[in-house]
DNA sequence: AATCATTTTCACTTAAAGTGAAAAATTAAT
DNA sequence: ATTAATTTTTCACTTTAAGTGAAAATGATT
């Protein structure tokens, strides 16, 4: 049984998906905005890693935000993001990231 | 008497005060993230408006959101922007803003 | 009429977001 | 084990948002 946090998924598979170059996911996980399981090195993604990132695109390109203010918004647990993505989606990265982010911003 | 909605500052205080040149604001209006009023060509602002920009800026430069995304906080009426903007403030604008802005976004 | 401030336009700068190409490192296949 | 294929990494480049400098055009002031 496969379920949304198994993390099966090649970058290449993810960023054609996505319809994004695989480099710009290493770009999103410089700023911990998506953590793929390492074997190796290797980076195997999830289902809910793929509607998280498909959320990001969509905040970005249709409503013209960056990347900063999606984090903000994260950090912040804020209504926006929070409704308008899954919460079950939403639940595995917020913690994550707003741990990550304070730390390192 | 003069309230906080009283538009009566030039723009060159304006900018002084917020430390900005005044074709920033021009440009902001352009936006609609700001409506002096004109009389004649020429703009005056209220101190409203003036703790509003100021407020932008640091969106801006303290948590490194970009304009697009301070709006669509405002459209969505949202709790990050509402919360640390006091409401006088906000109240001023938002129902402009969000007028303004999906007619022509 | 001359001066001064404001507005507008054009072209430029800077930084964020992202990409192309190729080398280096891994992993998979025979 | 050697080759082939993938993935990662690095460098330098492109594009767009945000903002500025300079100067011309407009308008207000003395």
């Amino acid at each position: 049984m496969f379920s949304e946090e198994d993390k099966s998924y090649p970058i290449e598979l993810v960023a054609d998906f996505l319809g994004v170059n695989s480099r710009t996911l290493y770009y999103y996980e410089k700023f911990a905005l998506v953590c793929p399981l390492r074997r190796g090195r290797k980076r195997y993604y999830s289902k809910a890693d793929i509607k998280w990132l498909k959320f990001i695109r969509e905040m970005m390109y249709e409503q013209g935000m960056n990347l900063r203010s999606i984090i903000v918004l994260i950090r912040r647990r804020d209504q926006v993001i929070m409704n308008i993505c899954p919460d079950d989606v939403v639940d595995c990265f917020k913690n994550y990231l707003v741990k990550k982010v304070d730390q390192d911003w």
